[in-house]
DNA sequence: TCAATAAATGCACTTCCATTGCATAGATAT
DNA sequence: ATATCTATGCAATGGAAGTGCATTTATTGA
């Protein structure tokens, strides 16, 4: 069992108070944040110390940008185990339209997609959007 | 054999001049467009005109928007019959990473993905990314 | 321990794209 | 012909991403 400083050490990653902040931060959330998101939950911040730190953490891989077409990246833990760079580890993202949140279905592989004669395909980006189960009062 | 006029009219599109010539670039596009590809292709244009434009094609069915993951939108006409509306009319989209052009793969239908219970899929947003054909040399 | 060095943070600024308000030109209808 | 509606153009705004540089904080090693 890691603590938290030991595991951002074991990824190259100097410790500071910032950085375990942002981290437990992700690590409570359920779902993909923004930004925005971070800025507002620590308002004593700078908005580039939160956006560096992010970027740094992605570097590392231990959070995964999602795009899930508002526009606005959004950002998440990765799992244990979880090499976003390989295609077939690709997990899917679920986007709500009623709540606006994103998730992480950590536990839904993007099918293999085919593609034309010619084409390559080096990564594959699947968003679903709809209805979460929050707010299907499900 | 209907004209682009008749067309447009027959989606509630008033005809304009600068109508015609957007519908006629987009048209000879094998490629989806950006709205500042429009803008280095008319330059006596307002990018305004050419936004709203592009808005109102996209509100009236005739364009589809793109979001391939560079963070700029783009749009490609719709396929006769295309109801970018319903989940199982999408096509997939390809991004080459190399000429950075995205393209429809329109007769690529997007797999019915499964998602958890209590969660309902309106609708799936598929981009796959890698090496095109041109690009490839095949 | 202390100075030298490197990294992290904060502030200001820029850039890029999307979007809107409002005035005017142009088209349509009565 | 006049009133009305629409399309266009110009100016401005807003949001988010990203960068340069100065300062603070941590690390190194003499
Ligand atoms: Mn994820
Ligand atoms: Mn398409
Ligand atoms: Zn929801
Ligand atoms: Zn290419």
């Amino acid at each position: 069992m890691k603590t938290i400083e030991q595991f951002l050490e074991s990824k190259n990653i100097r410790v500071t108070a910032m950085r375990l902040l942002i981290y437990k931060f992700l690590a409570e959330k359920q779902v993909a944040v923004t930004l925005s998101d971070i800025e507002n939950a620590f308002e004593k911040a700078d908005r580039t110390t939160l956006y560096r730190t992010i970027k740094t953490f992605e570097e590392k891989a231990i959070v995964h940008q999602i795009d899930d077409g508002t526009g606005i990246n959004k950002y998440a833990l990765c799992e244990k185990g979880c090499n976003c760079e390989i295609e077939t580890d690709l997990h899917l993202h679920f986007h709500c339209n009623n709540c606006n949140e994103t998730i992480c279905l950590t536990e839904h592989k993007i099918p293999q997609i085919k593609v034309p004669d010619g084409f390559v395909s080096e990564n594959v980006n699947l968003v679903v959007k709809g209805i979460c189960d929050k707010c299907s009062g499900q």
